[in-house]
DNA sequence: CTGAAAGCGCTTACAG
DNA sequence: CTGAAAGCGCTTACAG
């Protein structure tokens, strides 16, 4: 059915190996006599020659494939950084495989697993609670990866996240810049990092700007109970004497499904409770007031760890870790008077 | 580094035949020796031999991958459609691998051959515009496939569907049992069939109920200056005399773009103008009023459409085509009295 | 300038 | 019960 190397030599009556140069533009290198190219290069055209990649990628140990491991690739964040993943990746012929490991490192496992049997060039991976093993595993088979989004503090490795601690710092900030001084947030409950550091932003502004850190302030939620966690937190915000007039939320989940309840108790944003969402999303523009949120640099995430795993792909080089910057785009929600 | 079958043979001295036997659970069909068993199995783990599916697919002619083309994975569609797709193509062992067309066939056709030399086993596919010559391609060639979302009205060929053209009818007959009489509708200027099945819905329920069908309610705008067209479709609607007291948008970003206008002008929904809205998405709880919408079975689509395949890839059987029903989620914004 | 040969890691008839 | 051999489709030293 599908025309193979062979197929062309024997139509030509020519070894494959003179076929193989000439297809993969090595003629002149190889000093092909003109008119064999010629007849080569038709015959392929005639027999509608495709390389198998599959039969390339065993002689050669590379399948110029990406293996993409997330949480959740439904999740718009990540969707979106597939997105520009699957071009920067394109741009060097490689293509992408992805997986979601529902936040679970078993999973997470199990997908590595699967793509490393597949071959996969290298990872790059947003990595999930207790994933120190299979990283160190990656490490050791001398596997390149980057993480993406989030990482292990502790583990030398490369990796492109965001500036957490200041994106959180600065967030908080604002709002206190406009007047608010008892400032909620509803963070997970979780060992991850980098949200680990969202929340240390939010004490670190509170702190220097004198205002009292209080336990009650900071609720840390579940994320297999989210939507009921996150009542139960604005419910105590709101019993809180005096009660707390602006709420920090560290993702785009929290930050809708807060706003959905927020909507549901008919508070009136930013008047009664002044709100920073994290992420971009067509939901905090279709919110009664503009959601203001710290926006993530998704493009250069994107860019900056392909770049970054291809480089490690053609030579294991030294690390790389990155912290970049969010914008914090100001909107109505978090009160003050964005002057417009 | 990685140990291979010939690895594990050298190390127990026997032959890679054998030593593939076990690895593939053929030691009784082949009645390999009990302690000979026991220390190939040893071996492999000693080794902890991972098969190269690279070298299987090669021989077997199968990689165990789909092909996954959608018009964009970022798009929020999409991105669920990959998840459920990826779900249940693991439960058989496949993996997938996508790649986003942005609409046009160039990308399409550049997407599939990639693929193709890439030895999918098989794709699943959401057509661009003028996408035959790439279907029929396919279906020359025997390569299975399954369309979804989309499909060529004309091409038998599998696909999963929704019944366009009934959620149309369904969704617009729910504002004229609501009172609007002036229902204008918000569509793509475009070929693609299930698009221009939504308008049929929409004006067969005007004409069984004996409205109107004028030309200025239905208009079609251009995808790539998607924000300008809307206002200026939904500002000729508020100009005819009398203006337009309820929209029909047949699409996600529609909706959501079109409500992001609504806002700026302040209109009252449902008050002012009622509006049913497509697909799912947290933008729709957060406007102020809960937004009425078309709901997709997502979950559906995909589980059909990886079941469908992988029927088609073991053997190349009869075509399938499935047009499954939305179901019309009724909240505020469609008027009327939703009882609740 | 061109061909024969080996090999990537696996599987599978075929012998014995 | 086990091994030698061929082959999947390609690439690449090595000869000549």
């Amino acid at each position: 059915m599908k025309a193979s190397l062979k197929d062309i030599a024997k139509k030509v009556g020519v070894s494959t190996a003179l076929v193989s140069y000439v297809i993969n533009g090595k003629e002149r290198e190889m000093r092909v006599g003109e008119e064999m190219v010629a007849r080569i290069k038709k015959a392929a055209r005639e027999l509608n020659y495709q390389p198998n990649q599959i039969a390339k990628s065993l002689k050669s140990g590379k399948t110029l494939t990406i293996g993409f491991i997330v949480a959740d690739i439904s999740n718009t964040f990540f969707a979106n950084l597939a997105r520009i993943i699957e071009d920067e990746a394109k741009k060097s012929n490689y293509t992408v495989i992805f997986g979601s490991s529902d936040e679970t490192p078993e999973n997470a496992w199990n997908l590595m697993t699967v793509l490393l049997n597949r071959q996969v060039d290298g990872f790059i991976i947003a990595p999930t609670v207790n994933s120190e093993a299979q990283i160190k595993y990656l490490q050791e088979k001398n596997i390149p990866f980057v993480l993406i989004d989030r990482y292990l503090p502790d583990l030398p490795a490369n990796y492109v996240a965001l500036d957490n601690y200041k994106a959180a710092f600065d967030a908080v900030s604002l709002l206190i810049r406009n007047g608010r001084r008892r400032i909620g947030m509803v963070n997970y409950d979780t060992s991850l990092f980098h949200l680990q550091e969202r929340s240390r932003g939010y004490k670190q502004a509170l702190t220097e700007n004198k205002l009292q850190v209080e336990p009650v302030l900071l609720q840390e939620i579940r994320e297999s109970h989210l939507k009921e966690d996150i009542k139960e937190a604005l419910d105590s915000f709101r019993a809180l004497e005096p009660p707390v007039d602006a709420i920090f939320f560290p993702s785009n989940k929290l930050t809708v499904t807060g706003l959905k309840y927020i909507r549901d108790l008919k508070l009136k944003v930013p008047d009664d409770i002044a709100v920073v969402g994290f992420d971009e999303t067509d939901a905090y523009d279709l919110f009664y007031c503009p959601i203001t949120y710290v926006r993530q640099p998704m493009a250069a995430f994107g860019k900056q760890a392909v770049e970054l795993l291809l480089k490690n792909i053609e030579s294991n080089k030294n690390i790389t870790q990155l912290n970049l910057e969010a914008t914090l785009v100001v909107r109505a929600s978090s009160g003050g008077m964005p002057d417009k």
